[in-house]
DNA sequence: TCCTTGATATAACCGCCGGTTATGGATGTG
DNA sequence: CACATCCATAACCGGCGGTTATATCAAGGA
């Protein structure tokens, strides 16, 4: 029924060099391979596009029809190809495991198309057990990611680098306190990300600090809302960036200060072996207005 | 680097229904192959064309590039395949084993673009070896040929009836004759077509009308001009149609009558199961055409 | 005359594509 | 909480799109 658009490629070139042997040469291809997909065509068709002497081959009728649709059809998608790569050229795919928050995506948004009218961002949901957002399977150009991430094959910038508190449900022991050292919660069940997070499984765990001490892991989170319901309902306590407290801010959950942990630090990353221009100019974009920002608020 | 049609139909069914699954259904195809189909047409164009997400899917920036060109690639082929039929409809393929001769050609042609100006008549030259030249295979709509052919699956129509002469080469002890009897050949030997042309070879080593004597052949001939050079060097005797004589009037051989054989019919015949307008018409006018010459030249 | 040359067709083979069914996981819903 | 829906994955299978080797045939040259 359909044609697949190699084969009108080969048709022309058959057409254009009046030989299949020849034709099969500019193609790159045997010329067994060519007579067979020919005929291949010419059977679907129900026409005979060739009429083969042993000088050549010569069009037939119908072959002479079907040359300017095939040549229309050829030019169409090599235009479809060039402008999805002119699209591709244009369009950033960010990654992220929740929302970067902190007023950070409008401002840069808006200064991109500032800077370049036709950019499109396309923003991309992944899943907390993809550490990378997309990053490693080269789904998304950018992500919004926190650290720790391997050195060698990306390269970031710093959003934000936000104190990590503790959430627990309302009615836990240590909810009165004003602050907690790690101490405190040593003992305390965990509600980690999944295993496939790797070292920032382990950063959130602050299982580093702890030195020996062991970390018991009360269940696996894999969002935000199955985060929040885990710890309101006592399952676990979770450490989370300071930026990210008013997402949990609903009452049935307290936020505390963990006074000996190192703030937390969200990056702009990407992977040092793909960076076109238009994520150079996103990435300049970033660091400058969390530049901006860091002076106006210094902490 | 190219793509098939069909993944283009595919990828244009998902941006319509914003859904494999009813994509899917409306393709008559089962929902994973859909799915596999857009997935390596995502993977061959190095961009993601759908967002997937529980609801169903999204356009990307890309995808929505695409539409216009997969809309227009596929309109483009679906009118190919209309010019084609088109085409076919007003083409006929006319099969022969030599030119028909008798100036009946020309003058058919002539009266067929009177009657359908956009009818073309496609000439091809089919080898000895085919006696149906090409009617078997449905290579051609019709065909000149010499009776005997089989009634049920063929049919035609009377374009000549012509005595059959006997070619001998000039120096032949026959040569002298004015004409001859076939008792005077039936030690002769003759030239033969091949053995795949089955019935039409016995008719034209007269073999009927030997009876019990047996034919020697000296050889097969597969062309007109593989034919004069075996008569001319003596190889053998060959029977012909009166009408083809002129072709072989070059000074090494001569032509007798052969008195007690009957005239050989050429016939212009086509299957009785693929009888398409035109060929009706061309039918029709071959008729009228040999109708009004044996009128004007009886015999 | 024979051999070579160059054209297309055929055959046997092989990896991958394009379909299938079965199944799993995520998401919204009664 | 069960259920339906939607998409993804896995395993499987026939056929397509390529390969090399070979046949056939027409044309041309020593």
């Amino acid at each position: 029924m359909d044609v697949h658009v190699r084969d009108l490629r080969y048709f022309l070139a058959v057409a254009r060099e009046l030989s299949f042997t020849r034709a099969a040469e500019t193609l790159y291809i045997s010329q067994p391979a060519l007579s067979k997909q020919i005929r291949a065509l010419e059977r679907q068709l129900r026409v005979s596009l060739f009429a083969r002497e042993s000088t050549g081959a010569r069009l037939s009728r119908a072959g002479s029809e079907l040359v300017p649709f095939a040549e229309r059809m050829v030019a169409e998608w090599e235009a479809a190809k060039a402008a999805l790569a002119r699209a591709s050229d244009s369009t950033l795919v960010l990654g992220m495991h929740t929302s970067p928050g902190r007023r950070v995506l409008p401002e840069v948004r808006a200064r991109l198309v500032a800077a370049c009218p036709d950019a499109v961002l396309e923003l991309r949901q992944v899943a907390w057990a993809d550490r990378t957002a997309g990053l490693a399977e080269r789904a998304t150009d950018a992500a919004f990611v926190w650290l720790p991430l391997p050195q060698p094959p990306y390269r970031w910038v710093t959003i934000a680098r936000e104190p990590r508190l503790v959430a627990m449900a309302t009615g836990h022991p240590l909810a009165g306190r004003e602050s907690v050292a790690l101490a405190d919660l040593l003992d305390e069940p965990f509600l980690a990300l999944p295993a496939s997070a790797g070292p920032l499984r382990d950063y959130w765990l602050a299982l580093e600090e702890r030195g020996t001490n062991p970390v018991q892991v009360a269940a696996e989170i894999n969002d935000t809302e199955e985060t929040y319901e885990a710890v309101a309902s006592g399952i676990g306590l979770c450490l989370l960036a300071a930026g990210n407290a008013p997402i949990f801010a609903r009452g049935d959950v307290i936020m505390l200060p963990v006074r000996d942990l190192s703030p937390a630090e969200l990056v702009l990353a990407w992977h040092e072996r793909h960076c076109p221009p238009l994520l150079e100019t996103f990435v300049g974009l970033c660091a400058d207005v969390v530049d901006r920002r860091t002076k106006t608020e210094p902490t």
